[in-house]
RNA sequence: GGGCCGUUAGCUCAACCAGGCAGAGCACCUGACUCUUAAUCAGUAGGUUGAAGGUGCGAUUCCGUCACGGCCCA
């Protein structure tokens, strides 16, 4: 909406705030001191209530006023710091004749900083008496309605702050996102292993199949990539001697935004030498179900109207068993190249010249089979075609040993034995780099540095990957990404887009 | 990229189908009020109806275009 005047509202706020700062009053002060959060005051009441008066103890506490009732010569406050919300009487009486009178120039949304005892209202409600209310930063912005809140998704996602303001259940996604994170990073540090920093500008973007961003670096003259994930160089490290390492951070994807994508989302990648990808479905089963206890304190889960079970072995099913079995798509029909892209045509799957049986088997799965997958279901036995770093099945070299983890229809792992044959890898590398030539964009980059690194050797490995954002949609019961991103990415409105 | 829906006061929503002075609640402002909690009572004020066009005597309403967003599909 474009508006070249202020409103009336703002306007009558900025004058409130200018006849403060007439009467000396600092309308940005630093210097009161807190001595109890909200919590403090309510395990108070909950340990020894009988011990609280009016007077005594006082409790210095601040936080953002949330709403006014006036009554002439006092009134109540309901404010809110970081761990909760409480309500304050303020009396003429109590905080003075001059405090009062500035105290009525307050508005809902400024913070104050007050001191006082607590006493039970009429209501039965314990409240803050203050002796002393003053002003900590004065607001001139109004906030949104205390009712209805802020609802519009557009403005939620674009000026957040007021979202988290005004919706703590938006909040409580965010704290819960941050537990997600720390009980990831406890569970593998417990088991030994490392959390490393690797490169997030990369010279060749690696280790998925995604289109990256491209950027530029002046002194060195070189184009760089961000990452589109971090495999390749934490690989690196595992020949260096870092036989369990781990990185939860940001990966970044040149593609379309949409409920399950934004353009830059969190990864968790770790690696273990020694293990194989069936040592890492039994760990991604443990963690998975420890994040789900410690989260929503159950492993049981409700998400968009399902169940999710954590607790439960999880389901292990071939990718062409699954596909026959839930997707009812023959074996023989898979056999047959030119049935199975017709049928694949059929489906609405888009057969492009370089379309390689593997990769129309794995789409038909992602159409068929995806959807269906509701309790967490590990699925085997991915095509080489279609996982140019997995290490081949010793029993059929066409299929690799590599799992995806599916729960509520999503894709939330992706693991794999490593391929650490520098030749093998060549050659795979080698038929990507076709893929490109003939127009693939997603197709993996050679990148002669990473063979060579594997020809150092690589000791046997498996390593996996863990969508953050997602795990954190699934334990949260969140319909989009953008619902578990701070800032989602949106196209700029209003004013024209930055531009160098 | 395609389909459907949305954009009206600071916020949440009406009015649009079938064109005729753009309304309400909360918030704000004035007054009353020292136990409210979506406080109450009385009164006032607040609008370039996302943007620029078209049709009409007259457009928030009908038409096409554009912008941004939501959901679904690719």
């Amino acid at each position: 909406m474009a508006k070249d005047k202020t409103s009336e509202l703002i306007e009558k706020r900025k004058k409130k705030a200018n006849s403060l700062r007439d009467s000396h009053i600092d309308l940005f002060p630093n210097n009161f001191r807190v001595s109890h959060t909200i919590m403090d005051i309510r395990d108070a009441l909950k340990k020894e209530p009988d011990r609280l008066t009016e007077d005594t103890p006082v409790f210095a506490v601040a936080g953002r006023i949330m709403a006014i009732n006036r009554f002439g010569k006092a009134a109540f406050i309901r404010f809110t710091d970081r761990t909760g919300q409480f309500q304050a009487y303020v009396r003429r009486d109590r905080v003075g004749d001059e405090s009062f009178g500035f105290f009525k120039l307050f508005d809902i949304g400024d913070f104050v900083g007050l001191k006082g005892g607590v006493f039970k209202t009429k209501t039965g409600e314990w409240t803050l008496l203050a002796n002393e209310v003053r002003l900590l930063c004065k607001s001139t912005m109004p906030l949104p309605e205390k009712f209805h809140g802020l609802k519009d998704p557009e403005k939620r996602y674009r000026k957040r702050y007021i979202d988290l303001i005004m919706n703590p259940g938006v909040r409580d996604i965010f704290i819960k996102r941050s537990l997600i994170i720390q009980t990831v990073r406890r569970f593998l540090l417990e088991r030994d292993f490392l959390e490393v920093e690797t490169p997030m500008m990369q010279p060749i973007p690696g280790g998925a199949e995604a289109e990256p961003f491209i950027t530029h670096h002046n002194a060195l003259g070189i184009d760089l990539y961000l990452r589109i994930a971090p495999e390749l160089y934490l690989k690196r490290l595992v020949i260096g001697g870092f036989e369990r390492v781990f990185e939860v951070n940001r990966n970044f994807r040149n593609e379309g935004v949409s409920t399950q994508h934004n353009p830059e989302f969190t990864m968790l990648e770790f690696y273990q030498a020694y293990a194989t990808y069936e040592d890492l479905m039994d760990l991604t089963e443990q963690m998975l179900r420890d994040v789900a206890s410690s989260v929503t304190g159950s492993v049981i889960v409700n998400y968009q109207g399902s169940t999710i079970n954590f607790d439960k072995k999880f389901k292990r099913m071939t990718l062409l068993s699954a596909l026959e079995t839930i997707g009812g798509v023959k074996p023989e029909l898979i056999k047959n190249k030119e049935k199975l892209f017709e049928f694949a045509s059929v489906k609405g799957i888009n057969i492009t010249k370089i379309a390689r049986p593997g990769k129309v088997i794995t789409k038909l799965f992602d159409v068929l089979v995806e959807p269906h997958l509701i309790q967490p279901t590990f699925i085997t036995g991915y095509p080489v075609e279609v996982s140019p770093l997995s290490r081949r099945s010793d029993e059929d070299p066409a299929v690799t040993e590599r799992f995806e983890l599916f729960i509520a229809g999503k894709e939330i792992a992706n693991g794999f034995s490593e391929l650490n044959d520098p030749q093998d890898q060549k050659r795979r590398f080698l038929q990507q780099a076709e893929d490109r030539a003939a127009g693939d964009k997603e197709a993996h980059f050679m990148d002669e540095d990473y063979i060579e690194a594997l020809e150092y050797g690589m000791p046997p490995t498996a390593g996996e990957g863990i969508g953050i954002d997602r795990l954190v949609m699934l334990l949260t019961d969140a319909a989009s990404i953008r619902e578990v991103i701070f800032f989602p990415h949106m196209k700029p409105k209003g004013s024209k887009p930055f531009s160098a």
